[in-house]
DNA sequence: GTCATGATACAG
DNA sequence: TGTATCATGACC
């Protein structure tokens, strides 16, 4: 199956609008031979300069966040947690620091390497379970997706790591919610940014 | 449901 | 140099 690109354009919009446009795409990372696809089921909105819960809201240009104020249509990917790597993409103008952040995906194409990456071994047949918990999380998509710190300021319009359309679409129901874990960010802690496919067993919490 | 884990960015 | 963190898995 051929899986191409989005257009820049697609990420030079509106944050909230981009977020809800990614669920349903195949996010695809091309690495050792191998494509991984999973589709976006869950997404969140961090809206720069006005937003409390974004890592670019104090408007200074850091080495984690530079990226986050160039043009869209780049990964942001961070640490989190000393621990776990988070992957958002780059949205509106250069210069409007913005991104989305990529919560779940549901795999699929390369669930075998998928649960290599995640589990250390090979299963074969994976039960129930293991399948959900594959990508249902920021930390464990990356895991799965062998999404590093290597894709820092990859370019999403290049043939590596990028977003696609599916040829066939599946009609779904957006649900709006507030984010996850921004405890911290006063009134931002309301703003219903964090948007899911109704329904989808892969996101990450109800 | 709670909690330790963990490395870095950033502020002070 | 101290502190908080856009999470997870292992435990109760």
């Amino acid at each position: 199956v051929d899986l191409k690109p989005l257009d820049r354009s697609f990420y030079n919009r509106d944050t909230v609008q981009v977020s809800r446009d990614l669920l349903g795409m195949y996010l695809v990372h091309n690495i050792h031979n191998q494509r991984l696809v999973g589709r976006i089921v869950e997404t969140e909105a961090y809206k720069g300069l006005e937003d409390k819960a974004a890592h670019s809201y104090s408007g200074k240009i850091t080495e984690r966040n530079k990226v986050m104020f160039g043009p869209p249509g780049y990964a942001y990917v961070y640490l989190i947690y000393g621990m776990y790597m988070c992957m958002n993409i780059v949205t509106e103008p250069e210069g409007n620091p913005c991104a989305v952040l990529i919560r779940a995906l549901e795999p699929v194409e390369g669930l075998n390497q998928m649960s290599v990456n995640r589990y250390a071994r090979d299963y074969g047949e994976l039960n129930q379970q293991q399948i959900k918990n594959i990508s249902n999380g920021p930390g464990k998509l990356c895991i799965a997706m062998s999404i590093t710190k290597q894709c820092y300021g990859e370019d999403l319009c290049g043939n590596v790591l990028f977003v696609a359309e599916p040829m066939k679409k599946k009609k779904i129901n957006i649900v709006a919610a507030k984010r996850i874990n921004i405890e911290y960010a006063e009134e931002a802690i309301h703003y219903p940014w964090r948007f899911y496919i109704k329904g989808n067993p892969f996101v990450s919490k109800i």
